[in-house]
DNA sequence: GTATCATCTGGAGTCAACTCCATGTCAAGT
DNA sequence: ACTTGACATGGAGTTGACTCCAGATGATAC
Protein backbone atom coordinates (compact mmCIF):
# COMPACT_ATOMS: atom_id res chain seq x y z
CA UNK A 1 0.00 0.00 0.00
CA UNK A 2 1.46 3.05 -0.78
CA UNK A 3 1.44 6.53 1.06
CA UNK A 4 -1.65 7.89 -0.78
CA UNK A 5 -3.84 4.91 -0.83
CA UNK A 6 -3.62 4.62 2.93
CA UNK A 7 -4.25 8.21 3.10
CA UNK A 8 -7.77 7.75 0.80
CA UNK A 9 -8.44 4.86 2.81
CA UNK A 10 -8.47 6.09 6.08
CA UNK A 11 -9.43 9.59 5.36
CA UNK A 12 -6.16 11.01 6.81
CA UNK A 13 -3.60 13.68 5.41
CA UNK A 14 -0.45 12.06 3.93
CA UNK A 15 1.13 14.95 6.09
CA UNK A 16 -1.01 13.51 8.78
CA UNK A 17 0.52 9.50 8.06
CA UNK A 18 4.08 11.02 7.98
CA UNK A 19 3.94 13.09 11.42
CA UNK A 20 2.25 10.19 13.18
CA UNK A 21 5.20 8.16 11.97
CA UNK A 22 8.17 10.49 12.88
CA UNK A 23 6.38 11.08 16.43
CA UNK A 24 6.40 7.45 17.09
CA UNK A 25 2.66 7.10 17.49
CA UNK A 26 2.85 4.59 14.18
CA UNK A 27 5.65 2.14 13.91
CA UNK A 28 7.77 2.96 11.22
CA UNK A 29 7.04 1.81 7.94
CA UNK A 30 9.16 -0.52 6.23
CA UNK A 31 10.11 1.44 2.75
CA UNK A 32 10.78 0.13 -0.44
CA UNK A 33 12.57 1.10 -3.49
CA UNK A 34 13.52 5.15 -3.44
CA UNK A 35 12.79 4.88 0.18
CA UNK A 36 9.15 5.16 -0.57
CA UNK A 37 7.06 3.89 2.15
CA UNK A 38 4.96 0.55 1.57
CA UNK A 39 2.43 0.24 4.31
CA UNK A 40 1.76 -3.45 5.65
CA UNK A 41 -1.52 -5.39 6.71
CA UNK A 42 -0.39 -4.26 10.73
CA UNK A 43 1.01 -1.16 9.55
CA UNK A 44 -2.97 -0.80 8.37
CA UNK A 45 -3.94 -2.04 11.29
CA UNK A 46 -1.85 0.63 13.73
CA UNK A 47 -3.33 3.67 11.58
CA UNK A 48 -6.72 2.51 12.19
CA UNK A 49 -6.58 2.19 15.74
CA UNK A 50 -4.52 4.88 16.34
CA UNK A 51 -7.35 6.74 14.04
CA UNK A 52 -9.79 5.41 16.13
CA UNK A 53 -7.93 6.68 19.32
CA UNK A 54 -7.48 9.98 18.16
CA UNK A 55 -10.69 10.39 17.38
CA UNK A 56 -11.69 9.43 21.03
CA UNK A 57 -9.00 12.43 21.65
CA UNK A 58 -6.68 10.21 23.68
CA UNK A 59 -3.58 12.16 23.12
CA UNK A 60 -0.46 11.62 20.87
CA UNK A 61 1.99 11.49 24.17
CA UNK A 62 -0.20 8.99 25.81
CA UNK A 63 -0.19 6.91 22.39
CA UNK A 64 3.22 7.25 22.22
CA UNK A 65 3.89 5.67 25.30
CA UNK A 66 1.44 3.06 24.38
CA UNK A 67 3.67 2.40 21.14
CA UNK A 68 6.70 2.33 22.92
CA UNK A 69 5.66 -0.42 25.38
CA UNK A 70 4.37 -3.06 22.09
CA UNK A 71 7.50 -2.11 20.66
CA UNK A 72 9.42 -3.71 24.55
CA UNK A 73 7.60 -6.62 23.96
CA UNK A 74 5.88 -9.74 25.73
CA UNK A 75 6.98 -7.95 29.09
CA UNK A 76 4.64 -5.06 29.02
CA UNK A 77 1.71 -6.73 28.40
CA UNK A 78 -0.16 -5.75 31.81
CA UNK A 79 1.37 -2.21 31.85
CA UNK A 80 -0.48 -2.03 28.37
CA UNK A 81 -3.63 -3.28 29.45
CA UNK A 82 -3.76 -1.29 32.06
CA UNK A 83 -2.82 2.19 29.91
CA UNK A 84 -5.74 1.28 27.79
CA UNK A 85 -8.43 0.53 30.73
CA UNK A 86 -7.53 3.74 31.32
CA UNK A 87 -8.18 5.69 28.54
CA UNK A 88 -11.45 3.82 28.41
CA UNK A 89 -12.20 4.58 31.71
CA UNK A 90 -11.81 8.25 30.56
CA UNK A 91 -13.64 7.82 27.85
CA UNK A 92 -16.98 6.33 29.02
CA UNK A 93 -16.78 9.14 31.40
CA UNK A 94 -16.13 11.76 28.92
CA UNK A 95 -19.16 9.83 27.01
CA UNK A 96 -21.21 10.18 30.02
CA UNK A 97 -20.51 14.21 30.47
CA UNK A 98 -21.54 14.64 27.05
CA UNK A 99 -24.90 12.70 27.44
CA UNK A 100 -25.68 14.87 30.17
CA UNK A 101 -25.26 18.03 27.94
CA UNK A 102 -27.14 16.56 25.18
CA UNK A 103 -30.13 16.87 27.62
CA UNK A 104 -29.35 19.78 28.65
CA UNK A 105 -29.67 21.17 25.31
CA UNK A 106 -32.47 19.04 24.45
CA UNK A 107 -34.12 20.87 27.17
CA UNK A 108 -33.12 23.95 26.47
CA UNK A 109 -34.08 24.24 22.70
CA UNK A 110 -37.13 22.37 23.36
CA UNK A 111 -38.21 25.41 26.24
CA UNK A 112 -36.52 28.06 23.69
CA UNK A 113 -38.78 31.16 23.69
CA UNK A 114 -41.04 30.30 26.24
CA UNK A 115 -40.91 32.94 28.62
CA UNK A 116 -41.86 31.03 30.70
CA UNK A 117 -40.10 28.11 33.07
CA UNK A 118 -37.48 31.10 34.05
CA UNK A 119 -36.90 29.65 37.38
CA UNK A 120 -36.13 26.04 36.24
CA UNK A 121 -33.70 27.35 33.00
CA UNK A 122 -31.70 28.61 36.23
CA UNK A 123 -31.47 25.55 37.77
CA UNK A 124 -30.26 24.08 35.10
CA UNK A 125 -27.23 26.18 33.38
CA UNK B 1 -19.62 37.94 42.81
CA UNK B 2 -16.05 38.51 42.28
CA UNK B 3 -14.26 36.94 39.50
CA UNK B 4 -12.09 35.04 42.24
CA UNK B 5 -15.33 33.29 43.42
CA UNK B 6 -17.11 33.08 39.88
CA UNK B 7 -13.42 31.33 39.22
CA UNK B 8 -13.68 28.79 42.56
CA UNK B 9 -17.15 27.68 41.38
CA UNK B 10 -17.03 26.99 38.21
CA UNK B 11 -13.18 25.82 38.08
CA UNK B 12 -12.23 28.08 35.22
CA UNK B 13 -9.12 29.99 35.44
CA UNK B 14 -9.69 34.07 35.98
CA UNK B 15 -7.51 34.03 32.94
CA UNK B 16 -10.15 31.80 30.92
CA UNK B 17 -13.19 33.99 32.47
CA UNK B 18 -11.54 37.15 30.92
CA UNK B 19 -10.81 36.17 28.32
CA UNK B 20 -13.91 34.74 27.37
CA UNK B 21 -15.71 38.11 27.94
CA UNK B 22 -12.71 39.51 26.10
CA UNK B 23 -13.68 37.73 22.41
CA UNK B 24 -17.39 37.83 23.17
CA UNK B 25 -18.49 34.60 24.68
CA UNK B 26 -19.55 36.15 27.53
CA UNK B 27 -21.73 39.49 27.32
CA UNK B 28 -20.28 41.87 29.58
CA UNK B 29 -19.92 41.88 33.30
CA UNK B 30 -20.97 44.83 35.16
CA UNK B 31 -17.90 46.72 37.02
CA UNK B 32 -18.10 47.92 40.72
CA UNK B 33 -15.79 50.35 42.50
CA UNK B 34 -12.04 50.49 40.87
CA UNK B 35 -13.36 48.47 37.70
CA UNK B 36 -14.06 45.30 39.24
CA UNK B 37 -16.24 43.05 37.84
CA UNK B 38 -19.28 42.52 39.33
CA UNK B 39 -21.13 38.78 38.19
CA UNK B 40 -24.46 38.96 38.19
CA UNK B 41 -26.74 35.62 38.54
CA UNK B 42 -27.35 36.27 34.98
CA UNK B 43 -23.90 35.97 33.87
CA UNK B 44 -23.28 33.31 36.14
CA UNK B 45 -25.60 31.66 34.14
CA UNK B 46 -24.26 32.66 31.40
CA UNK B 47 -20.40 30.89 32.15
CA UNK B 48 -22.57 27.93 33.18
CA UNK B 49 -23.81 27.76 29.86
CA UNK B 50 -20.81 28.48 28.42
CA UNK B 51 -18.60 26.16 30.40
CA UNK B 52 -21.07 23.47 29.33
CA UNK B 53 -20.83 24.07 25.22
CA UNK B 54 -17.13 24.39 25.62
CA UNK B 55 -16.95 20.77 27.06
CA UNK B 56 -19.15 19.21 24.60
CA UNK B 57 -16.55 21.17 22.25
CA UNK B 58 -18.31 23.59 20.60
CA UNK B 59 -15.97 25.69 19.13
CA UNK B 60 -16.22 29.26 20.51
CA UNK B 61 -16.49 31.19 16.95
CA UNK B 62 -19.96 29.25 17.07
CA UNK B 63 -20.70 30.50 20.79
CA UNK B 64 -19.34 34.23 19.98
CA UNK B 65 -22.21 33.82 16.86
CA UNK B 66 -24.58 32.69 19.44
CA UNK B 67 -23.73 35.59 21.91
CA UNK B 68 -24.27 38.05 19.10
CA UNK B 69 -27.36 36.74 18.16
CA UNK B 70 -29.17 36.91 21.44
CA UNK B 71 -27.46 40.52 21.69
CA UNK B 72 -29.19 41.36 18.68
CA UNK B 73 -32.18 40.63 20.43
CA UNK B 74 -36.02 38.75 19.77
CA UNK B 75 -35.64 38.79 16.27
CA UNK B 76 -33.04 36.25 16.03
CA UNK B 77 -34.82 33.82 18.32
CA UNK B 78 -35.35 31.20 15.43
CA UNK B 79 -31.84 31.69 13.66
CA UNK B 80 -30.40 31.22 17.98
CA UNK B 81 -32.73 27.78 18.16
CA UNK B 82 -31.03 26.76 14.72
CA UNK B 83 -27.97 26.86 15.82
CA UNK B 84 -28.60 25.09 19.07
CA UNK B 85 -30.07 22.46 17.06
CA UNK B 86 -27.68 22.27 14.51
CA UNK B 87 -24.96 21.86 17.20
CA UNK B 88 -27.30 19.37 19.34
CA UNK B 89 -26.93 17.50 16.24
CA UNK B 90 -23.22 17.27 16.02
CA UNK B 91 -22.84 16.48 19.40
CA UNK B 92 -25.36 13.32 19.17
CA UNK B 93 -23.63 12.47 16.24
CA UNK B 94 -20.23 12.53 18.21
CA UNK B 95 -21.42 10.32 21.12
CA UNK B 96 -22.64 7.72 18.99
CA UNK B 97 -19.18 7.31 17.14
CA UNK B 98 -17.68 7.89 20.99
CA UNK B 99 -19.67 4.94 22.09
CA UNK B 100 -18.51 2.87 19.22
CA UNK B 101 -14.81 3.27 19.99
CA UNK B 102 -15.60 2.70 23.68
CA UNK B 103 -17.08 -0.77 22.32
CA UNK B 104 -13.99 -1.49 20.19
CA UNK B 105 -11.72 -0.28 23.21
CA UNK B 106 -14.09 -2.71 25.28
CA UNK B 107 -13.27 -5.72 23.29
CA UNK B 108 -9.75 -5.11 22.85
CA UNK B 109 -8.93 -5.05 26.36
CA UNK B 110 -11.27 -8.19 26.52
CA UNK B 111 -9.14 -10.10 24.61
CA UNK B 112 -5.55 -8.67 25.46
CA UNK B 113 -3.09 -11.38 25.21
CA UNK B 114 -5.27 -13.53 23.85
CA UNK B 115 -2.90 -14.55 20.56
CA UNK B 116 -6.28 -16.49 19.61
CA UNK B 117 -8.46 -14.09 17.56
CA UNK B 118 -5.40 -12.23 15.18
CA UNK B 119 -8.76 -12.44 12.71
CA UNK B 120 -11.57 -10.81 14.23
CA UNK B 121 -9.03 -8.23 15.51
CA UNK B 122 -7.83 -7.73 12.19
CA UNK B 123 -11.28 -7.02 11.48
CA UNK B 124 -12.20 -4.91 14.43
CA UNK B 125 -9.37 -2.30 13.41
C1' DG C 1 16.35 12.16 -22.50
C1' DT C 2 13.38 15.21 -20.54
C1' DA C 3 9.08 16.55 -18.31
C1' DT C 4 5.86 15.08 -14.90
C1' DC C 5 4.57 12.90 -10.89
C1' DA C 6 4.55 10.81 -6.40
C1' DT C 7 7.25 10.51 -2.85
C1' DC C 8 11.03 11.68 0.35
C1' DT C 9 13.25 14.78 4.34
C1' DG C 10 14.00 18.41 7.83
C1' DG C 11 12.24 22.25 9.38
C1' DA C 12 9.08 26.16 9.57
C1' DG C 13 4.34 27.83 9.90
C1' DT C 14 -0.55 27.74 11.46
C1' DC C 15 -4.57 27.46 14.32
C1' DA C 16 -7.54 27.23 18.41
C1' DA C 17 -7.72 28.06 22.92
C1' DC C 18 -5.94 29.36 26.34
C1' DT C 19 -2.12 31.20 29.75
C1' DC C 20 1.27 34.30 31.28
C1' DC C 21 3.42 38.82 31.95
C1' DA C 22 4.45 43.70 32.91
C1' DT C 23 2.53 47.44 34.59
C1' DG C 24 -1.00 50.02 36.93
C1' DT C 25 -5.04 51.04 40.24
C1' DC C 26 -7.41 50.85 44.41
C1' DA C 27 -8.91 49.49 49.06
C1' DA C 28 -7.67 47.55 53.48
C1' DG C 29 -4.64 46.45 57.27
C1' DT C 30 -0.61 48.01 60.54
C1' DA D 1 2.40 56.52 55.01
C1' DC D 2 3.34 52.14 53.32
C1' DT D 3 2.91 47.37 52.22
C1' DT D 4 -0.09 43.84 50.68
C1' DG D 5 -3.35 41.68 47.85
C1' DA D 6 -7.02 41.28 44.52
C1' DC D 7 -8.10 42.97 40.33
C1' DA D 8 -7.49 45.64 35.85
C1' DT D 9 -5.50 46.03 30.87
C1' DG D 10 -3.07 45.10 26.43
C1' DG D 11 -0.20 42.24 24.44
C1' DA D 12 3.05 38.38 24.16
C1' DG D 13 3.89 33.43 24.83
C1' DT D 14 2.56 28.46 25.04
C1' DT D 15 0.62 24.01 23.81
C1' DG D 16 -1.12 20.28 21.03
C1' DA D 17 -1.81 18.72 16.73
C1' DC D 18 -1.27 19.13 12.73
C1' DT D 19 -0.05 21.40 7.88
C1' DC D 20 2.84 23.45 4.62
C1' DC D 21 7.18 24.28 2.16
C1' DA D 22 11.66 23.90 -0.27
C1' DG D 23 14.59 21.07 -2.29
C1' DA D 24 15.93 16.28 -3.66
C1' DT D 25 15.13 11.66 -5.77
C1' DG D 26 13.39 7.95 -8.40
C1' DA D 27 9.89 6.05 -11.57
C1' DT D 28 6.78 6.66 -15.51
C1' DA D 29 4.96 8.83 -19.86
C1' DC D 30 6.06 10.66 -24.12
Amino acid sequence: MTIAEVSRHYELSIDTLRYYERVGLIPPVRRGKGGMRDYSDKDMEWVGFIKCMRIANIPIEVLIDYVKLVKEGQGTQESRKTLLKEQRDRLAERIANLQEILEKLDYKIANYGTAVLTVEKKLLW
